[in-house]
DNA sequence: TATTGTTATACTCTATAACTATA
DNA sequence: TATAGTTATAGAGTATAACAATA
Protein backbone atom coordinates (compact mmCIF):
# COMPACT_ATOMS: atom_id res chain seq x y z
CA UNK A 1 0.00 0.00 0.00
CA UNK A 2 2.86 2.34 0.72
CA UNK A 3 4.54 1.42 -2.49
CA UNK A 4 1.35 2.02 -4.09
CA UNK A 5 0.93 5.63 -2.73
CA UNK A 6 4.67 5.82 -3.97
CA UNK A 7 4.16 4.91 -7.43
CA UNK A 8 1.20 7.47 -7.54
CA UNK A 9 3.28 10.02 -6.09
CA UNK A 10 6.30 9.55 -8.33
CA UNK A 11 3.76 9.18 -11.55
CA UNK A 12 2.51 13.22 -10.83
CA UNK A 13 6.57 14.09 -10.37
CA UNK A 14 7.34 13.46 -13.73
CA UNK A 15 4.32 12.98 -15.70
CA UNK A 16 0.89 13.53 -15.71
CA UNK A 17 -1.08 12.60 -13.15
CA UNK A 18 -5.14 13.00 -12.70
CA UNK A 19 -6.02 16.47 -12.90
CA UNK A 20 -9.67 16.19 -10.97
CA UNK A 21 -11.85 19.35 -11.49
CA UNK A 22 -13.57 18.14 -8.33
CA UNK A 23 -10.94 19.82 -6.04
CA UNK A 24 -12.85 23.49 -7.08
CA UNK A 25 -13.64 24.45 -3.31
CA UNK A 26 -14.78 27.67 -0.83
CA UNK A 27 -11.57 29.66 -1.31
CA UNK A 28 -10.66 28.79 -4.81
CA UNK A 29 -7.38 29.90 -6.72
CA UNK A 30 -7.03 27.08 -8.82
CA UNK A 31 -3.14 27.86 -9.46
CA UNK A 32 -1.40 29.81 -7.79
CA UNK A 33 2.86 30.38 -7.81
CA UNK A 34 3.05 32.63 -4.70
CA UNK A 35 5.57 32.86 -2.22
CA UNK A 36 3.59 32.53 0.75
CA UNK A 37 2.94 36.07 1.27
CA UNK A 38 -0.70 36.67 0.94
CA UNK A 39 -1.71 33.14 1.38
CA UNK A 40 -5.21 33.08 4.11
CA UNK A 41 -4.67 31.28 7.61
CA UNK A 42 -8.33 32.28 8.24
CA UNK A 43 -8.93 28.53 9.74
CA UNK A 44 -5.37 29.27 11.93
CA UNK A 45 -6.69 32.25 13.08
CA UNK A 46 -8.09 32.07 17.27
CA UNK A 47 -5.68 28.84 17.80
CA UNK A 48 -3.64 29.59 20.91
CA UNK A 49 -1.16 27.11 19.98
CA UNK A 50 -0.28 27.79 16.92
CA UNK A 51 0.48 31.33 18.01
CA UNK A 52 2.24 29.65 20.88
CA UNK A 53 4.42 27.71 18.70
CA UNK A 54 5.51 30.86 16.22
CA UNK A 55 6.35 33.05 18.83
CA UNK A 56 8.38 30.12 20.83
CA UNK A 57 10.24 29.34 17.31
CA UNK A 58 11.35 33.39 17.12
CA UNK A 59 11.86 33.91 20.79
CA UNK A 60 14.31 30.90 20.56
CA UNK A 61 16.37 32.30 18.16
CA UNK A 62 16.93 35.61 19.31
CA UNK A 63 17.80 34.16 22.59
CA UNK A 64 20.48 31.50 20.92
CA UNK A 65 21.42 34.72 18.75
CA UNK A 66 22.16 36.71 21.80
CA UNK A 67 24.21 34.39 23.64
CA UNK A 68 25.60 33.62 20.69
CA UNK A 69 28.94 34.97 21.38
CA UNK A 70 29.03 32.69 24.83
CA UNK A 71 27.86 29.72 23.10
CA UNK A 72 25.07 28.87 25.93
CA UNK A 73 21.66 27.85 24.77
CA UNK A 74 18.49 28.20 26.63
CA UNK A 75 18.05 24.54 28.18
CA UNK A 76 21.66 25.30 29.33
CA UNK A 77 21.18 28.68 30.81
CA UNK A 78 17.66 27.53 33.01
CA UNK A 79 20.07 24.40 34.04
CA UNK A 80 22.88 26.72 34.95
CA UNK A 81 19.85 29.28 36.99
CA UNK A 82 18.01 26.94 38.75
CA UNK A 83 21.84 25.09 40.03
CA UNK A 84 23.03 28.71 40.97
CA UNK A 85 19.88 30.04 42.80
CA UNK A 86 19.91 26.28 44.88
CA UNK A 87 23.12 25.00 44.84
CA UNK A 88 23.51 21.10 46.02
CA UNK A 89 19.96 20.18 44.37
CA UNK A 90 20.46 16.53 42.87
CA UNK A 91 20.21 15.65 39.20
CA UNK A 92 16.57 14.29 39.54
CA UNK A 93 15.39 17.54 41.34
CA UNK A 94 16.89 19.23 38.92
CA UNK A 95 15.17 17.64 36.12
CA UNK A 96 11.93 17.71 37.94
CA UNK A 97 11.72 20.80 38.19
CA UNK A 98 12.70 22.07 34.61
CA UNK A 99 10.54 19.59 33.60
CA UNK A 100 13.22 17.70 31.57
CA UNK A 101 14.46 14.15 31.06
CA UNK A 102 16.77 12.84 34.10
CA UNK A 103 18.37 11.15 31.22
CA UNK A 104 18.70 13.92 29.00
CA UNK A 105 20.17 16.16 32.07
CA UNK A 106 23.37 13.34 31.79
CA UNK A 107 24.75 15.17 28.88
CA UNK A 108 23.64 18.85 29.56
CA UNK A 109 25.58 18.41 32.68
CA UNK A 110 28.28 16.28 31.19
CA UNK A 111 28.64 19.40 28.70
CA UNK A 112 28.66 21.98 31.59
CA UNK A 113 31.37 20.16 33.31
CA UNK A 114 33.55 19.78 30.61
CA UNK A 115 33.71 24.22 30.46
CA UNK A 116 34.07 23.93 34.32
CA UNK A 117 30.57 25.59 34.81
CA UNK A 118 29.32 23.17 36.98
CA UNK A 119 30.60 20.39 39.62
CA UNK A 120 28.85 17.30 41.07
CA UNK A 121 29.77 16.48 44.09
CA UNK A 122 29.10 13.56 45.73
CA UNK A 123 26.04 13.69 48.42
CA UNK A 124 27.04 13.51 52.02
CA UNK A 125 23.59 11.60 52.75
CA UNK A 126 22.90 9.89 49.88
CA UNK A 127 25.58 7.90 47.91
CA UNK A 128 23.34 7.10 45.02
CA UNK A 129 23.05 11.10 44.05
CA UNK A 130 25.29 13.93 43.56
CA UNK A 131 25.02 17.20 44.57
CA UNK A 132 24.95 19.84 41.69
CA UNK A 133 27.06 22.84 42.36
CA UNK A 134 28.22 25.83 40.10
CA UNK A 135 32.02 26.20 40.50
CA UNK A 136 33.40 30.04 40.59
CA UNK A 137 34.09 29.98 37.15
CA UNK A 138 30.57 29.02 36.65
CA UNK A 139 29.47 31.89 38.73
CA UNK A 140 31.40 34.46 36.71
CA UNK A 141 30.31 33.08 33.69
CA UNK A 142 26.24 32.80 34.70
CA UNK A 143 26.12 36.59 35.80
CA UNK A 144 27.72 37.40 31.80
CA UNK A 145 24.92 34.80 30.59
CA UNK A 146 22.04 37.00 32.88
CA UNK A 147 23.11 39.91 31.28
CA UNK A 148 23.08 39.05 27.76
CA UNK A 149 19.34 36.83 28.43
CA UNK A 150 18.46 40.65 29.91
CA UNK A 151 19.43 41.88 26.64
CA UNK A 152 17.43 39.20 24.99
CA UNK A 153 14.39 40.32 26.80
CA UNK A 154 14.76 43.65 25.61
CA UNK A 155 14.62 42.45 22.22
CA UNK A 156 11.05 40.39 23.17
CA UNK A 157 9.92 43.85 24.81
CA UNK A 158 10.51 45.78 21.82
CA UNK A 159 8.79 43.07 19.46
CA UNK A 160 5.65 42.79 21.25
CA UNK A 161 5.74 45.81 23.48
CA UNK A 162 6.41 46.14 27.28
CA UNK A 163 3.36 46.07 28.82
CA UNK A 164 2.48 43.01 26.34
CA UNK A 165 4.99 41.04 27.59
CA UNK A 166 4.30 41.92 31.09
CA UNK A 167 1.08 40.99 30.47
CA UNK A 168 2.16 37.61 29.08
CA UNK A 169 4.50 36.65 31.96
CA UNK A 170 1.37 37.40 34.18
CA UNK A 171 -1.10 35.29 32.02
CA UNK A 172 1.77 32.54 32.30
CA UNK A 173 3.10 32.45 35.63
CA UNK A 174 0.91 29.63 36.09
CA UNK A 175 3.76 27.29 34.39
CA UNK A 176 6.97 28.45 35.60
CA UNK B 1 40.97 16.81 28.62
CA UNK B 2 37.38 15.30 27.71
CA UNK B 3 38.68 12.25 29.18
CA UNK B 4 39.91 13.83 32.17
CA UNK B 5 36.38 15.02 32.94
CA UNK B 6 34.68 11.75 32.55
CA UNK B 7 37.30 10.40 34.81
CA UNK B 8 36.18 12.73 37.27
CA UNK B 9 32.20 12.36 37.11
CA UNK B 10 32.98 7.88 36.82
CA UNK B 11 35.01 9.02 40.13
CA UNK B 12 32.18 10.97 41.66
CA UNK B 13 29.77 8.45 41.20
CA UNK B 14 31.53 5.53 42.71
CA UNK B 15 33.73 6.97 45.22
CA UNK B 16 34.46 9.74 47.36
CA UNK B 17 35.21 12.97 45.35
CA UNK B 18 35.75 16.61 46.25
CA UNK B 19 33.51 17.93 48.90
CA UNK B 20 34.40 21.78 48.57
CA UNK B 21 32.88 24.12 51.53
CA UNK B 22 33.20 26.78 48.77
CA UNK B 23 29.91 26.03 47.52
CA UNK B 24 27.75 27.81 50.41
CA UNK B 25 26.36 30.57 48.47
CA UNK B 26 23.13 33.05 48.92
CA UNK B 27 20.34 31.03 48.58
CA UNK B 28 22.37 27.96 50.34
CA UNK B 29 20.36 24.76 51.54
CA UNK B 30 23.59 22.29 50.75
CA UNK B 31 22.00 18.93 50.70
CA UNK B 32 18.80 18.76 49.75
CA UNK B 33 16.78 15.27 48.72
CA UNK B 34 14.11 16.71 47.75
CA UNK B 35 11.20 16.06 44.90
CA UNK B 36 11.50 19.30 43.06
CA UNK B 37 8.14 21.17 44.44
CA UNK B 38 9.80 23.83 46.82
CA UNK B 39 12.74 24.54 44.44
CA UNK B 40 13.36 28.72 44.19
CA UNK B 41 13.24 29.42 40.46
CA UNK B 42 13.19 33.11 41.14
CA UNK B 43 16.18 33.56 38.50
CA UNK B 44 13.89 32.06 36.28
CA UNK B 45 11.14 34.09 36.49
CA UNK B 46 10.71 37.28 34.39
CA UNK B 47 11.92 35.43 31.45
CA UNK B 48 9.59 35.39 28.86
CA UNK B 49 10.80 32.26 26.77
CA UNK B 50 10.96 30.18 29.97
CA UNK B 51 6.90 30.82 30.28
CA UNK B 52 6.40 30.37 27.05
CA UNK B 53 8.09 27.17 26.53
CA UNK B 54 6.26 25.43 29.65
CA UNK B 55 3.34 26.80 27.87
CA UNK B 56 4.07 25.20 24.76
CA UNK B 57 4.70 21.64 25.85
CA UNK B 58 1.35 22.02 27.58
CA UNK B 59 -0.48 23.15 24.64
CA UNK B 60 0.41 20.77 22.56
CA UNK B 61 0.08 17.91 24.99
CA UNK B 62 -3.15 18.71 25.40
CA UNK B 63 -4.17 18.99 21.77
CA UNK B 64 -2.38 15.61 20.89
CA UNK B 65 -4.17 13.97 23.34
CA UNK B 66 -7.36 15.44 22.62
CA UNK B 67 -6.89 14.42 19.09
CA UNK B 68 -5.44 11.13 19.64
CA UNK B 69 -8.31 9.46 18.70
CA UNK B 70 -8.07 10.93 15.02
CA UNK B 71 -4.11 10.38 15.34
CA UNK B 72 -3.61 13.96 14.00
CA UNK B 73 -0.85 15.54 15.28
CA UNK B 74 -0.12 19.65 15.35
CA UNK B 75 1.63 20.09 12.43
CA UNK B 76 -0.38 17.56 10.40
CA UNK B 77 -3.77 20.07 11.67
CA UNK B 78 -2.14 23.42 10.18
CA UNK B 79 -0.79 21.75 6.72
CA UNK B 80 -4.53 20.50 6.41
CA UNK B 81 -6.22 23.60 7.31
CA UNK B 82 -4.00 25.50 4.84
CA UNK B 83 -4.64 23.42 2.10
CA UNK B 84 -8.07 23.29 3.12
CA UNK B 85 -8.16 26.90 3.03
CA UNK B 86 -5.87 27.94 0.03
CA UNK B 87 -6.67 25.13 -2.50
CA UNK B 88 -3.93 24.84 -5.22
CA UNK B 89 -1.17 25.99 -3.42
CA UNK B 90 2.25 24.65 -4.04
CA UNK B 91 4.75 22.69 -1.57
CA UNK B 92 7.12 25.70 -0.90
CA UNK B 93 3.95 28.01 -0.67
CA UNK B 94 2.77 25.91 1.89
CA UNK B 95 6.47 25.06 3.62
CA UNK B 96 7.03 29.09 3.71
CA UNK B 97 3.30 30.12 5.09
CA UNK B 98 4.01 27.39 7.89
CA UNK B 99 7.68 27.71 8.62
CA UNK B 100 8.78 24.14 8.09
CA UNK B 101 11.22 22.81 5.76
CA UNK B 102 9.98 22.10 2.66
CA UNK B 103 12.38 18.54 2.93
CA UNK B 104 10.33 17.97 5.71
CA UNK B 105 6.37 19.00 4.30
CA UNK B 106 7.35 16.30 1.62
CA UNK B 107 7.19 13.24 4.73
CA UNK B 108 3.94 15.34 5.96
CA UNK B 109 2.56 14.92 3.09
CA UNK B 110 3.41 11.27 2.32
CA UNK B 111 1.38 10.63 5.85
CA UNK B 112 -1.51 12.56 4.89
CA UNK B 113 -1.44 11.46 1.05
CA UNK B 114 -1.38 7.54 2.44
CA UNK B 115 -4.69 8.52 4.85
CA UNK B 116 -6.13 9.68 1.36
CA UNK B 117 -6.78 13.53 2.97
CA UNK B 118 -4.22 15.39 0.33
CA UNK B 119 -3.47 15.18 -3.00
CA UNK B 120 -0.95 16.14 -4.90
CA UNK B 121 -2.15 17.11 -8.33
CA UNK B 122 0.34 18.29 -11.32
CA UNK B 123 0.64 21.60 -11.61
CA UNK B 124 -1.13 23.47 -15.22
CA UNK B 125 1.38 25.94 -15.65
CA UNK B 126 4.63 24.66 -13.73
CA UNK B 127 5.80 20.85 -14.28
CA UNK B 128 7.50 21.36 -11.40
CA UNK B 129 5.45 22.18 -9.16
CA UNK B 130 2.56 20.19 -7.69
CA UNK B 131 -1.13 21.85 -6.35
CA UNK B 132 -2.39 20.40 -3.32
CA UNK B 133 -5.88 19.77 -2.69
CA UNK B 134 -7.49 17.74 0.40
CA UNK B 135 -9.80 15.21 -1.26
CA UNK B 136 -12.80 14.49 -0.09
CA UNK B 137 -12.25 12.43 2.14
CA UNK B 138 -9.62 15.30 3.71
CA UNK B 139 -12.44 17.77 3.93
CA UNK B 140 -14.75 15.85 5.86
CA UNK B 141 -11.98 14.28 8.41
CA UNK B 142 -10.89 18.32 8.49
CA UNK B 143 -14.04 19.24 9.70
CA UNK B 144 -14.06 16.39 12.48
CA UNK B 145 -10.46 17.75 13.13
CA UNK B 146 -11.57 21.50 13.82
CA UNK B 147 -14.69 20.19 16.03
CA UNK B 148 -11.82 18.60 18.62
CA UNK B 149 -9.91 21.68 17.96
CA UNK B 150 -12.34 23.68 19.23
CA UNK B 151 -12.52 21.06 22.39
CA UNK B 152 -8.88 22.12 22.83
CA UNK B 153 -9.29 25.39 22.61
CA UNK B 154 -11.72 25.12 25.69
CA UNK B 155 -8.98 23.40 27.88
CA UNK B 156 -6.70 26.22 26.95
CA UNK B 157 -9.60 28.61 28.40
CA UNK B 158 -10.14 26.46 31.25
CA UNK B 159 -6.41 26.56 31.85
CA UNK B 160 -5.61 30.21 31.57
CA UNK B 161 -9.19 31.64 31.77
CA UNK B 162 -11.58 32.66 29.07
CA UNK B 163 -10.33 36.63 28.62
CA UNK B 164 -6.46 35.63 29.40
CA UNK B 165 -6.35 33.66 26.07
CA UNK B 166 -7.87 36.02 24.16
CA UNK B 167 -5.36 38.83 25.55
CA UNK B 168 -2.63 36.30 24.43
CA UNK B 169 -4.52 35.89 20.95
CA UNK B 170 -4.00 38.99 20.47
CA UNK B 171 -0.91 39.72 21.54
CA UNK B 172 0.66 37.02 19.66
CA UNK B 173 -1.34 37.66 16.56
CA UNK B 174 2.00 39.67 14.77
CA UNK B 175 3.73 35.86 15.03
CA UNK B 176 0.63 33.89 12.77
C1' DT C 1 11.52 -3.17 46.19
C1' DA C 2 12.31 1.48 44.83
C1' DT C 3 15.37 5.28 43.44
C1' DT C 4 19.68 7.76 41.29
C1' DG C 5 22.55 8.24 37.74
C1' DT C 6 23.81 6.18 33.55
C1' DT C 7 23.68 4.02 28.89
C1' DA C 8 21.26 2.85 24.87
C1' DT C 9 17.60 2.97 21.46
C1' DA C 10 14.04 4.99 18.71
C1' DC C 11 11.30 8.53 16.96
C1' DT C 12 10.38 13.56 16.04
C1' DC C 13 12.09 17.93 14.57
C1' DT C 14 15.44 21.01 12.55
C1' DA C 15 19.14 22.15 9.36
C1' DT C 16 21.86 21.09 5.37
C1' DA C 17 23.52 19.51 1.19
C1' DA C 18 22.96 17.33 -3.01
C1' DC C 19 20.33 15.31 -6.84
C1' DT C 20 16.45 15.46 -10.80
C1' DA C 21 13.47 17.56 -13.61
C1' DT C 22 12.09 21.36 -14.93
C1' DA C 23 11.99 26.71 -15.67
C1' DT D 1 21.41 29.82 -13.70
C1' DA D 2 17.64 29.22 -10.52
C1' DT D 3 13.63 26.76 -8.52
C1' DA D 4 10.34 22.62 -6.87
C1' DG D 5 10.32 18.43 -5.09
C1' DT D 6 12.96 14.73 -3.32
C1' DT D 7 16.51 12.07 -0.78
C1' DA D 8 19.94 11.59 2.66
C1' DT D 9 22.42 12.78 6.75
C1' DA D 10 23.51 14.88 11.15
C1' DG D 11 22.18 17.27 15.40
C1' DA D 12 18.97 18.49 18.96
C1' DG D 13 15.01 17.09 21.71
C1' DT D 14 11.75 13.66 23.66
C1' DA D 15 10.34 9.15 25.36
C1' DT D 16 11.57 4.60 26.86
C1' DA D 17 13.75 0.72 28.78
C1' DA D 18 17.31 -1.45 31.17
C1' DC D 19 21.38 -1.72 34.24
C1' DA D 20 24.56 -0.99 38.56
C1' DA D 21 24.94 1.00 42.91
C1' DT D 22 22.52 2.22 46.72
C1' DA D 23 18.48 3.09 49.70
Amino acid sequence: MASQQKTSRKAAGTQAAIRRPQARAANSRSQRGDAGDDIGLDALVGHAGYAVRRFQLWIFQDFIKTLATVDIRPTQYSVMTVIGANPGLSQMAVAKRLGIERARLVHLLDSLEERDFVSRIASATDRRSHALHLTARGRTALAQFKRLAAEHERHVAEKIGKENRERLLQILACFT
